[in-house]
This record gives C-alpha cells, structure tokens and sequence, in this order.
DNA sequence: CACTACTGACTAAGCGCTTGCTTACTTGCC
DNA sequence: GGCAAGTAAGCAAGCGCTTAGTCAGTAGTG
C-alpha cells in the first residue's frame, strides 16, 4: 500500500497548498501574495511548496485550467437538458451564476489573474475561455434563429450576458443576504429578459 | 511669472507622471508595476517619482479618487437632465458605459486596484462607490414608484445595471469593432429590458 | 545691471528589506 | 535501509524609497 498512501498524502499536501494558494490570490492579487503566504497558511514551510509545484506561476496555472475546464464543462451540462433555446438560457445562465457566487473565490483567480499566467499558458487559457464564449454565442444565435429571442447584436448579447455573470466574481459577498441559488434564479430571469423573451408567455 | 511657469511645469510632471502610472497599473497591475517603471515611462528618474508623490501607493490613490469622483459626476449629470425615470436611466447607462468603455485604463484601475489601496483611503473610496450606487438604486427605485419599471427585486436590479457597466472596463479593447458610443447605446438599450420597459410603448 | 544667494526640479548612487527559489540536510514510514 | 516528504538556511535579484548632490533659473541688493 505503499504506493496509495504515499500518492494520497502528496496529492493532499498539493491540494492543501493550491487551497492556499487560491484563497491568497483571490484575496490580495497574484502579486501580492507572496510564496511564504501560501505555504504558511498550507501549515508548511516555504521549501515544501518546491517540492509539490515548479514554480509560484504553475499554482496560479492550475488554479485557472481547472477553473476555466469546470466552467466551460458547467456550460455545455446546462446546453444539453434540453431543445429549447429559453430552457437552455436559464439552465446556463442559472448554474453560471450559481459557480461564479458560491465559488467567488476561484471565480476571482480565473477572471482577474490572467494577465500574470506565462505567455503560453495564457494562450491555452484563452483558447477555453474562447470556447465558453462559442457555447454561449451558439445558444443566443439559436435562439435568434428560432424566433423566440428579439435580438439586436448576437455578439453583444453574449457578451453582455457572460458580463454579468463574471462580474459576480467581484461583488459576491458570503455575507451578503442573497444566497448564490437567488442571484442564479434572478440573473435566469433578466437572461431572458436580455434577449427579449415575452416573460408573460412562459 | 516666475511662480506661474514653475508651477505649471511642476503640475506638467506630477500629470505625466499619474499617466504613466494609470497605464501601467491598468496593464500589469498595482503590485506588478514598479517604480522603475513609472518612472521611465514619464521619461524621468526614479527618484523624481518622490519630488511630486509621497509613495507609490499615493499615486494609486489619487487615480482611483479622481477616477470615482468623476463617475459619480457623470451619474448625477444623466439624472438632472429629465423628470423621466426612463429617460434618466437611458441617459445614466450610456454616460456609464461610454466613460467605462473610452476610459477603460482608467476605469480598471479604479474597479480593480482597490485592495492595493491603504485602509484609510480604501474607506474614503468606499463612500464615494456607495454614493454612485446610492444614485442608481434611487433611481430604480423611482422608475418603480412610478409604476414604468417592472423590477422584482431593486437592490439586485441595481447590481445588475452597475455590474455591466463596470464590466466594460474588463473586456473592452480599442482594436474592437465597436466604439464606445455603440456599447452606450446598445447597453441603455438593455438597461431598459433589465427594469421591465415595455420598448414598442417608446 | 552685474553679482550673489537662493530655490525648485531633477538625478546618481545606494540602503535595507523582501522576493522567488535552491541547496544541503533531516525525518519518518514501509 | 531506502526513499519520498519536508525543512533550515540562505542566495541573487529586485523592490520602495532616501540621501546627498547638481544645475538652471530667478529674486534681491548695491
């Protein structure tokens, strides 16, 4: 069992740090946060956190892949529930806003860190990133397509409507009085009224 | 005219050198940025960054105030140009979302640097973040009362409005196709939708 | 109108400290 | 005993900011 215990305890030893180091970059910025930061509050020394990860930027790196795949992955669940393009919005829309609140502090990494990532992994982000856009731009120009949404721009629709869901990343308090399932029910409901659905038809 | 060459030279200085720093902080970030950096990009020395500022951070804080001032300027002038809940929220949104869009150096450093601001100033910048949304929420609120606006809940309507004004300065790029007078109008647009007006009433 | 004293703008050099990261070593589990 | 996990100590580089000084351009005085 060497082998399994062995593996567990580092994998925990990883997590515990990209824990603290998620929690230190949300709070103070990249920048600011320094590597003693991250490995005090892992409960290690400075020196461990070389033993687990290449480099400060390589957390940040982790951090923001995994947050970007689970977003984009979050999307695509909520496109395929269903056919139709209004049932699909707020499905979106909804678990969108849900992760960006009740998952804030990721949320803040992924959304406001990018300019520190290494060039070449800022391009990988970017390529997901892009994709979480195409799945949203696709479903707004379906809709279109199918007459039930009354759109002007297809492009700033989208981009309006990731706009408000990113930006909760920034205001989202675990203090204030909403919880992240009333902001991901009443951002559905301004979706659909974003992309002109007739709210009284429904 | 001693006084007054002197003077203006001085205010010349101090002015390029609070450019240089609203570039390079909306590019890299308050704690990426150094003074080097500033510095250099004002065409000086170093040291002459503390002939004209107290510290770094001083520079930071005098962007962001003047940053938030003027945007609390901007609201009050859309509201004092009509009765109209309708025409003061067409009228706030687009001076937001031009401002943010035209200014977005600077509007990101304003909505993105606030941590790096001393306690003390953080707290007076604070005021002035309430003060903006205090505007907002006031106006929704009236639009309310006047029956024109149909909104469920005014403190998440407000979020809301703001939340996509301030994420311009996130997303906007110069090289894009839109300027910011489009974004202005497509946004007051979607302001409308966002608190329930009927548009084929308009 | 020359001479001196002075001032504000600016810089070269560098101080003390912190940073990301490394090295050489110890510990503890199978 | 072997090996992965973890550490104490510290290095080179870079940081914000200071010091001590240069220099151009007046203001005051006879």
């Amino acid at each position: 069992m060497t082998e399994t215990t062995d593996l567990s305890r580092a994998a925990a030893t990883r997590a515990r740090l990209l824990d603290a180091a998620v929690s230190a970059f949300a709070e103070r910025g990249f920048h600011a946060t320094t590597t003693r930061d991250i490995a005090a509050a892992a409960g290690m020394s400075p020196a461990a956190l070389y033993v687990h990860h290449q480099s400060k930027e390589e957390l940040l790196y982790l951090i923001s892949r995994s947050g970007h795949e689970r977003t984009l992955a979050l999307v695509r669940d909520g496109l395929i529930g269903s056919d139709d393009p209004v049932e699909q919005l707020v499905s979106v829309v909804r678990r969108f806003a849900i992760d960006h609140a009740r998952g804030h502090t990721v949320a803040r990494v992924v959304n406001y860190e990018l300019a520190a990532l290494s060039p070449e992994h800022f391009e990988e982000i970017r390529q997901i990133r892009q994709e979480i856009d195409h799945e949203v731009r696709r479903l707004v120009e379906s809709g279109m397509a199918a007459g039930v949404f009354q759109v002007r721009d297809a492009g700033m629709t989208t981009l309006a409507l990731l706009s408000l869901g990113i930006d909760i990343a920034r205001w989202y308090r675990d203090e204030g009085t909403w919880t992240p399932e009333d902001i991901g029910d009443h951002y559905a409901e301004l979706a659909l009224r974003i992309v002109g659905v007739d709210l009284s038809s429904l």
